[in-house]
DNA sequence: GTCTATACCCTGATAGAC
DNA sequence: GTCTATCAGGGTATAGAC
């Protein structure tokens, strides 16, 4: 290791790295779109610009392919919603924080959209997957819920685990069926009118202590 | 149209629907447990017990017979659903029972079970498939919740449309989370706990009342 | 490491005998 | 109406040139 080690360091492993990423890009732009089935290597070496002997060097197969993709996308979505900076104030402004993080960066987020419907489909096929994605999203999302319940008693919640499972769960169902499955053509209801409900039962709490 | 007029009516027809019955029946146990892309038309063939051609003389393409099906089947949740006896009881005992009967219909059924999570995996491909469940099983469920809501003021619901959305949500997504994304191995709730605290949580908002 | 070309399989759909 | 046999097309994965 004579001239350059830094070279040898950021230089050529950047380089096979950014095919990596190239036929990454490519391929989530294709199983996102077109579901695991449906889609072809073909397809996804002409969106990711590279031949499709270059994929197999770089990922076994196309399972491998996908699951690496989904891998990392379930990874980036979870830091997508709860790596936020600190939220603060009383519960009541809080909470609703955190649901509107959650609706702005799944249910507007075409992507995680996607990733969402994805994994349901694919969870008979690739149960790993699943568990993945419902131990770092849906679980963390719980659990920080959970928490936050669990230390502020003046709230009166008796199960704090299965509050959050219910307060999270009209979020994950709201964009369920208000964006997966058309209910915001067919049944209207706006997010605000969502959210209202939702911290006014929350606080309402409250008043079983006495 | 001289001797028997009733054979004529109940004996071809039932000949000819008998048929589509078996392949119907053949084609939804492919369907419901490998999904649309994975399913061949040989392995439904073989399934049913009939040959290719016998398929495609009664339904025109896979589509056709997906569609088909998937239709049969939402209408067939539906009323497992909501047509059930009349219910009746305080409005604590009532809610109770409809959260019990959906999670008992649907979470404990493999293949309504599977029928969510087929309508989910092809609500891209199959829009219309999405929005008549959305319209029929999901849009019923809240009209029923909303409407017992608002025809109970001393239940004290702001938003009864909001509030059913959060109810039957909750139930969806414990369906989705715990019994599809194996949420039950790694997230353990039992129905008892979420529906303590689902029935708890509706009826606290009467105390804002005063 | 990356490309072109290809092997081999299985798919949806059809033609023709009965 | 129902079956057997078959077609054309596209799928994953690999072999070999460079």
């Amino acid at each position: 290791m004579p001239k350059t080690p830094t070279s040898q360091i950021e230089n050529p492993l950047p380089a096979i790295a950014q095919k990596q990423e190239q036929i990454l890009q490519g391929a989530i732009r294709v199983f996102l779109k077109e579901g695991y089935a449906r889609t072809s290597m073909d397809r996804v070496s002409a969106e990711a610009g590279v031949s499709k002997q270059t994929i197999y060097s770089h990922f076994q197969d196309k399972e491998g392919l996908f699951k690496a993709l989904i891998e990392r996308l379930t990874l980036a979505c979870f830091q997508s919603i709860f790596c936020v900076e600190k939220l603060h104030g009383e519960p009541a402004i809080l909470l609703r924080q955190v649901a509107e993080v959650y609706l702005t960066k799944v249910a507007d987020n075409p992507d995680y959209l996607a990733l969402l419907r994805l994994i349901i489909s694919e969870s008979q096929n690739f149960p790993e997957l699943a568990k993945l994605y419902t131990q770092t999203v849906v679980k963390r999302g719980r659990q920080i819920l959970s928490q936050y319940f669990a230390s502020h008693p003046e709230l009166g919640i008796n199960d704090p685990e299965a509050m959050a499972h219910i307060f999270f769960g009209s979020l994950v169902s709201y964009v369920i069926v208000q964006e997966i499955l058309y209910g915001k053509e067919l049944i209207s209801l706006s997010r605000d009118r969502l959210l209202d409900s939702l911290m006014n039962m929350v606080m309402s709490q409250s008043r079983n202590i006495e």
